[in-house]
RNA sequence: GGGCGAAUAGCUCAGUGGUAGAGCGCCUCGCUUACACCGAGGAUGUCGCAGGUUCGAACCCUGCUUCGCCCA
């Protein structure tokens, strides 16, 4: 074995292992239980960042901790196109090259595209096998895929025949630049600095006018109406007259709506439907007309206004304020700060715009996606998440599924030309009514979360009747980060539930969001971002891994910590340390190789109490990380197997069991194989590549730990009395230890040992072998009392015991009698606070096992501070 | 404006109603044949603030402050 563990070729030999056993592959004939996870398909538009690598572990953990319990395993992988974020991202490509996707035309821009996917597709992919990723690789599935497309149609058509897809013209959120509706998720709302703007439009009837406040008077040549509160007193009057917008001059009717808030601005709000998605709804209720002064490119139409005509919004709204002054009409200006909605993808402000569009009637499917969490069929982890999804559930619009786009899946709806409007699945050649053959397809393409929201379905082949959608639909769980719960999560409820008459998943989990290391998102303008797979390289792809367990499912977003990761590393290499050890034991010539043999298990009771001990810690861990990996408490599984791993095994049993291993003492070979194989396999899960070329340094291993049974504990394992035992040992050590180095003794390996006596033994010596243990770890010799050492000798108290020391002590006596008086001073306020409460209320109150053991937490300490006031008064 | 969450050691984070924890950093010692990617020891906290419930609160309740996220 080498000196220290090297990841990055012990990575790749396994990932290639794991390819050549097909451990990701699965088998809908087996007749194990199933566990299954549709993978968020990655964006194609970049490489894999850290929140990937984050959700990457949560599902690769589970699937090998199901798989080593007996379950048939299906992790399907795959891509999204990600038609808008694709095509931004192609279009500043262009653009950086001085030129546009309408330039290059059509064909050239679908070659691009192509280009772009063949890149990035293998990429990202490839960089989830860096971090050991055991997906079903041969299941993988792109959105544009020919088989996926068709699910898409199938879906489509479906609902366009169920009456649950229309068109019509509607608001949007429309963004001039990139010429298409976005989803009201894919809005931006930024805080912006504005001027509020406080208007007259003047009574038609005369007795004076009404104040309107807008940010917006660029839009008041759209005004159809002007609204108040309908209780609001100060406007009872006003209600029903008429008013003059005062930009165009036309009539307007005063009306009353409920969304007006009387304490905002004047309490009195212009009406313009064909601009804003709320006064589009007071429109709807109150029946008004539509005005549009806004065009899709962003641009003003005001044909009898030339100083309007043709600018942009921006300009127009300053050229509106000029005009509402010079007119008068301007009562006065204040600066404001408010949210403004920007496109998600490109950074332009939206224009609410009325278009005609494709829809979704969601309400019939809301439903359903409601109940099923609200009953309990379906889990969203943290719980607070839930809320949030039935909430928005509540308030569901229809959902805008058409997009202006060149890249995407077309609408698969044509018109003929008698205007016969049909969806298909196969490519018509032919109106299916009239059988007219010229036929028009729609220009739009689909909204990604519309393909998206079939995913857990489409890519197990839906709906052809197959044996894997039989066997690994439902999935299992689905692991997301929170953000994307409306875009993504509630729709796949929606569309599982509809199509397939299931539940897409049984649980969800909202993982943590990792931020920079200055604690906000990452992001290129910041400069925060970090790369995942450079911290493989740096520290391994484990290492990785333990730390985004160690964050994956807190309670709050997780800063970036490199220090954290280190951390992980070093424990690797503790942990390949810790088996070179055991197979020193086996092969101490220089350079020998071989496999840790298995060794029979020792017959009848030869366990030592630090062997009973660390079984019994050994069972603890197993049990806790047995619980912890299916709660998706990854947290509570690594930290307990570092703990356990490094703080009781390697610090005390090994350093314990060093001379009996040396000696070949078969009792401690087995004792240290058992435990040394089980913590790699309980750890295996989160580190996998690691673990298995710890197991792979054993004999009798499989191929892999992901294919040995999950460890359980012993039922004679867990042994109380024995934990006890040995915490009073290594309390003992440890202050000794303490003592000595206070007093200032040398304790070098080689330095001759300092002889002790017992004077007064306390309950730290009640077990046989007590010694023993000091002095194997403990530069100490121990000598019968009455012959070698006096009265006068040195003590100190340990404990409950009291020791004497066989030789004077020089330098660090002063040092050392500091210290007494230091622990004397400590031990005597703790005693008075044991004895304050127990004189107190609590004697009466509290449970009687709390009060007994303060009771026997008074005995001890009162012990304590008589001896140690022994020492000083001596 | 509505909702959710967070505030614990210098930093990053755990934490169960019963004497405050880890990793990293810091100080002192030790290159002892598993590991210097190590070992031994040490220092460091009115657990955001103010009330309340309780024998007992970092933990439960209320209010406040600051920060973050989601939604309008």
């Amino acid at each position: 074995m080498e000196a220290a563990y090297q990841p990055e070729a012990t990575e790749q030999r396994w990932r290639q292992r794991w390819e050549e056993i097909g451990l990701g592959a699965a088998d809908p004939t087996s007749r194990k239980p199933a566990f299954s996870i549709a993978q968020p398909p990655p964006n194609i538009t970049g490489s894999l960042h850290m929140g990937h690598a984050l959700n990457a572990l949560v599902q690769d953990a589970l699937c090998r901790f199901y798989r080593m319990n007996g379950y048939e395993v299906c992790w399907l992988p795959g891509t999204d196109h990600a038609a808008i974020a694709t095509q931004n991202v192609i279009e500043r490509q262009l653009d950086d090259e001085g030129t546009s996707k309408e330039e290059i035309g059509r064909a050239a821009f679908d070659q691009r595209v192509d280009a772009w996917y063949e890149t990035y597709q293998g990429r990202i992919l490839e960089q989830l096998r860096r971090l050991g990723a055991t997906c079903d690789w041969a299941r993988e599935r792109f959105t544009l895929d020919e088989a996926y497309v068709r699910v898409i149609r199938t879906v489509f058509a479906e609902l366009y025949r169920q009456g649950l897809i229309y068109r019509g013209p509607r608001i949007v959120n429309w963004c001039p630049r990139c010429r298409s509706a976005i989803s009201d998720e894919e809005v931006d709302y930024q805080e912006q600095q504005d001027t509020f703007y406080y208007v007259r439009y003047p009574l038609v009837d005369g007795g004076g006018a009404l104040e309107v406040a807008t940010t917006r008077p660029e839009t008041i040549l759209a005004d159809v109406a002007v609204a108040v509160a309908p209780g609001d007193e100060r406007y009872r009057q006003m209600v029903g007259r008429g008013v003059r917008e005062p930009v165009g001059g036309r009539e307007i009717p005063v009306i009353a709506d409920e969304a007006v808030d009387p304490k905002v601005g004047t309490g009195v709000l212009k009406i313009t439907p064909g601009h804003s998605a709320e006064d589009y709804e007071v429109g709807e209720r109150h029946h008004l007309a539509i005005r549009t002064v806004i065009s899709l490119d962003g641009l003003m139409i005001a044909p009898g206004l030339p100083d309007l005509d043709g600018k942009s919004v921006s300009e127009a709204r300053e050229v509106a304020a000029v005009m509402l002054r010079r007119s008068g009409a301007m009562i006065r200006e204040e600066p404001l700060v408010h949210q403004v909605g920007h496109c998600d993808r490109c950074g332009t402000i939206i224009e609410p715009l009325i278009t005609p569009q494709w829809w979704v009637r969601v309400r019939d499917l809301a439903g359903p996606a409601a109940a099923a969490v609200e009953s309990g069929r379906i889990t969203i982890h943290p719980g607070q998440f839930r809320g949030q999804y039935l909430d928005w559930l509540g308030g569901l619009r229809d959902w805008c599924i058409s997009r202006q786009l060149w890249l995407g899946h077309g609408i698969p709806v044509s018109t003929c030309v008698n205007g016969h409007t049909f969806a298909w699945v196969e490519e018509p050649e032919a109106c299916p009514e009239c059988f007219a053959t010229e036929l028009t397809p729609d220009p739009d393409v689909l909204d990604t979360w519309f393909s998206s929201a079939l995913w857990p379905f489409a890519i197990l082949g839906w709906p052809e009747p197959n044996l894997a959608l039989e066997r690994f639909y439902p999935t299992s769980i689905l692991s997301t980060a929170r953000d994307i719960l409306q875009h993504w999560v509630v729709r796949m409820v929606m569309m599982g539930l509809r199509f397939t008459g299931d539940i897409p998943f049984h649980d969800v989990l909202f993982h943590a969001t990792i931020l920079g290391a200055d604690g906000a998102r990452m992001s290129k303008s910041r400069g925060n971002v970090v790369d995942p797979l450079e911290m493989v390289e740096k520290y391994g792809a484990d290492a990785l891994r333990a730390w985004a367990a160690s964050v994956a499912m807190g309670n709050q977003d997780a800063r970036f910590d490199e220090t954290r990761i280190e951390g992980f590393a070093r424990f690797a290499n503790k942990l390949w340390n810790m088996t070179r050890l055991l197979h020193h034991a086996y092969f101490p010539a220089e350079g020998e190789e071989g496999r840790i043999p298995e060794v029979r298990e020792p017959v009848g009771d030869k366990l030592q109490l630090a062997d009973r001990w660390i079984l019994s810690r050994l069972a603890a861990v197993t049990q806790l990380t047995t619980r912890a990996l299916p709660a998706f408490d990854y947290d509570g599984a690594i930290d307990a197997i570092y703990e356990f791993a490094w703080h009781e095994l390697a610090d005390w049993y090994l350093e314990l069991t060093k001379e009996r291993l040396e000696a070949g003492d078969p009792t401690a070979l087995w004792v240290t194989r058992t435990v040394l194989l089980q913590t790699a396999t309980l750890l295996h899960p989160i580190m996998p590549f690691l673990t298995d070329a710890l197991a792979e340094q054993f004999a009798g291993t499989p191929a892999s730990l992901d294919l040995a049974a999950w460890p359980k504990a012993q039922e004679s394992w867990p042994d109380p009395e024995s934990e006890l035992a040995m915490a009073a040992c290594l309390k003992l050590i440890s202050s000794l230890r303490k003592w000595l180095q206070e007093l200032g003794i040398e304790v070098k390996r080689n330095s001759s040992r300092v002889p002790f006596s017992v004077v007064d033994a306390g309950p730290e010596l009640a077990f046989p072998g007590s010694l023993d243990y000091v002095r194997a770890l403990l530069p100490v010799e121990w000598v019968d009392p009455s012959s070698t050492l006096g009265d006068a000798s040195p003590r100190v108290v340990v404990g409950r015991t009291t020791l004497a020391l066989g030789r004077s002590v020089g330098p660090g006596t002063e040092r050392w009698k500091e210290s007494v008086r230091q622990e004397l001073t400590k031990v005597e306020a703790f005693r008075a606070h044991v004895e304050g409460k127990l004189a107190g209320p609590f004697a009466d109150k509290a449970p009687s096992a709390i009060v007994r053991r303060e009771r026997d937490r008074l005995e001890e300490v009162g012990q304590r501070e008589a001896l140690l006031r022994r020492l000083i008064d001596s």
